[in-house]
RNA sequence: GGUCCCGUAGCUCAGCUGGAUAGAGUGUUCGCCUCCGAAGCGAAAGGUCGCGCGUUCGAAUCGCGCCGGGACCA
């Protein structure tokens, strides 16, 4: 809200953190006002008000907003929905910032609100920049978001980058959403992958001396690895060659995962991915952690000596009838009892995973995300049962699963294969496409839907592609403020904040700026489900209105963002075109793209 | 065999955690460039929301069971 704004609600009190948020805001009116009608007497003390929604109709000519509750509480309070609905209609119809409530259909109750709130919504906007739209749903919790966590054993492929992406905009929206984010990526450095690597690696620095490299079966036969092979020679010579394993196995491994990670970094800056954490496996390992974890679970009786069944159809290659230690998975819903030792006394990979996962319930975190590939499917059940052992119940685990990503090239679909040499690497994709374009369209899907990439069609710069109708929208704005101040007009945020914005009350302007009072409601939204490509989706809807306005300006230049001669006209205009660019650019952030200032 | 995801317009997909006559884009048909950036705009046509039962004032949305597709266990 606008500093200095007035309280409207005669006698029922403005919430003082609605952000702006007019649907909430609504909604508070909503409930005060059938308090009073409790009050009054029309209705029974007591009621529940949990699934009171004010929402926008989904037919604009039904008003700007609708509210479902004399429908959900005829029942409870044994009334006609309609007569409920016409008390309220009654109370709610002496607000100022209300034109009318009118009831319809089996109760709805439906509003329209004040030409002048659209003008303030505008000027909230602007004044609140950046930060319009926050909301406090997360009320300051702490959620740890852990996304990416490739092996350190090559570069990233596509599937990574989508995982990357994803995790990356639902950390910014969660972030956006009042929630306190830690963005996480587990590095799996000490199973028997990274053993494999360092051997890769090794016969790369053989190869680096002259002798042929034998790339046997198993082992990375990638290029990547020869570089490292060339370093490996700066660093230790000849003084390595013709030794057993054994002499020189930590150290290529030690040195090889530094190189895998620092090229993973610098695939993860390329596609403009933060993290906060990186979390090694390996320091679980030999510092009691993974036994403290075990323990944590022994404590609770939920470890137990024990042979499992043999699964139906065929046997996994880990399974074996002898007695290992297992984890009660069951107990939390998980379909049989998972080893965590097996009977030669070593660690399961699923040990160091609860290590890892309790780590995060010890430091703190009311609040856990997974994002994996769908691939790893299999593995929810049993680290959902281990997070919520390990915290009594106290600390949710979300796992978000990314599909497949198929990619494309002029229409016709473009199979990876690391043997024909058409392994896709995040880098490729980067560099074809740009940051920008691929992480917005990998956000154009639900993450457990499968995308199709296009490399063609995502560059194209028409309105089916709906990266370049975002931000062509904000272009325009970009390129009309421009012309103003060419005109030597003051197009500061401060100046626009004083426009005179009575004069907004086309269509189509109207339009725009109601759009722009949802996107506060949107992010809360697009925050409770998890969901950044809602985000996407508004944006292209957002864009749209704009477009529209802007071709009705070709008709009617009244309509027109730039008012020719008119300082003030085009202040007003302007005022709202920039409010759109604030939520574009704001909504463009959480999703990790960088609104473009022209489109040349 | 089991687990998870999906099934909405010819095609690609949204759909507000249960609301009113189910929406976009693309494709088809029609209209529109002397006009702030036509790199488009406006309009029309197009649907048994896979099928069935249930929950209730009300279901594309929630539950159960089928059918079909995909991923994983491998």
């Amino acid at each position: 809200m606008v500093d200095g704004a007035p309280c409207l609600w005669q006698g029922i009190g403005k919430p003082e953190d609605t952000e702006m948020n007019l649907f909430a805001e609504m909604r508070v009116a909503v409930i005060a006002a059938l308090d009073e009608l409790v009050a009054e007497g029309h209705l029974p003390a007591g009621l529940n008000y949990t699934n009171v929604a004010v929402e926008p109709p989904r037919d604009a000519l039904h008003g700007d907003m609708a509210t479902n509750a004399a429908m959900v509480l005829a029942k409870p309070a044994g009334a006609k929905p309609r007569d409920i609905a016409e008390k309220l209609a009654a109370k709610l119809a002496q607000s100022p910032r209300l034109s009318s409530a009118e009831v319809a259909g089996p109760g709805f109750l439906n509003l329209r609100l004040a030409p002048s709130i659209w003008g303030e919504v505008a000027k909230a906007a602007l004044a609140q920049g950046a930060e319009y739209g926050r909301a406090s749903l997360g009320e300051g919790l702490k959620v740890n978001v852990e996304y990416v966590s490739a092996n350190p054993t090559g570069p990233m492929h596509v599937g990574h980058t989508r995982g990357a992406v994803f995790g990356d905009a639902l950390a910014s929206l969660l972030d956006f959403a009042g929630y306190d984010v830690t963005r996480e990526y587990y590095i799996n450095d000490g199973g028997a992958q990274v053993d494999v690597l360092a051997r890769s690696a090794y016969e790369r620095y053989r190869e680096a001396h002259g002798l042929e490299p034998e790339i046997s079966e198993g082992l990375y036969p990638g290029d990547y690895l020869i570089p490292v092979g060339t370093a490996l020679k700066e660093k230790f010579g000849d003084s390595l060659l013709n030794k057993g394993e054994q002499y020189w196995l930590a150290d290529v491994r030690d040195f090889s995962i530094a190189a895998m990670l620092d090229m993973i970094r610098a695939d993860l800056a390329m596609l403009n991915v933060k993290m906060d954490v990186f979390y090694s496996e390996k320091s679980l390992y030999g510092t009691g952690q993974i036994e403290a974890a075990l323990k944590r679970l022994d404590d609770l009786g939920l470890i137990y000596e024990g042979v499992l069944e043999p699964p139906k159809g065929k046997l996994p290659e880990d399974w074996e009838e002898r007695e290992q230690t297992l984890f009660r998975s069951t107990k939390f819903g998980d379909d049989v009892d998972r080893p965590v030792k097996k009977s030669d006394g070593k660690w399961t990979y699923f040990a160091p995973d609860i290590a890892y996962h309790y780590t995060k319930v010890e430091r703190g975190f009311d609040l856990l995300i997974d994002v994996f590939g769908a691939d790893h499917g299999g593995y929810v059940k049993r680290m959902k049962a281990a997070v919520s052992a390990l915290s009594e119940g106290r600390v949710p685990l979300d796992v978000k699963l990314i599909q497949l990503v198929k990619l494309f090239k002029k229409g016709q679909p473009f199979k990876m294969s690391k043997r024909a040499g058409t392994f896709v690497t995040l880098r490729d994709v980067v560099e074809q496409a740009g940051a920008d374009v691929t992480r917005f369209h990998m956000l154009t899907r639900k993450n457990d839907a499968p995308l199709d990439f296009d490399f063609d069609k995502v560059l194209e710069q028409s309105k089916d592609n709906p990266v370049f109708y975002v931000q062509y929208a904000h272009a325009r704005i970009s390129s009309v403020m421009r012309k103003a101040r060419d005109a030597g007009w003051d197009m500061s945020d401060a100046r626009l904040a004083g426009a005179d914005l009575s004069g907004m009350t086309h269509e189509a302007e109207l339009e725009l700026a109601k759009k722009i009072a949802e996107w506060p409601r949107l992010v809360e939204i697009a925050a409770r489900a998890n969901e950044p490509h809602r985000i996407a989706f508004y944006l292209y809807d957002l864009a749209s209105d704009l477009h529209a306005l802007w071709h009705r300006g070709n008709d009617t230049p009244s309509l027109r963002f730039f008012q020719e001669g008119d300082e003030n006209a085009t202040c007003a205009k302007i005022c709202l075109a920039r409010a759109t660019a604030v939520v574009i650019s704001a909504g463009l952030g959480i999703l990790g793209v960088t609104p473009a200032e022209e489109m040349r």
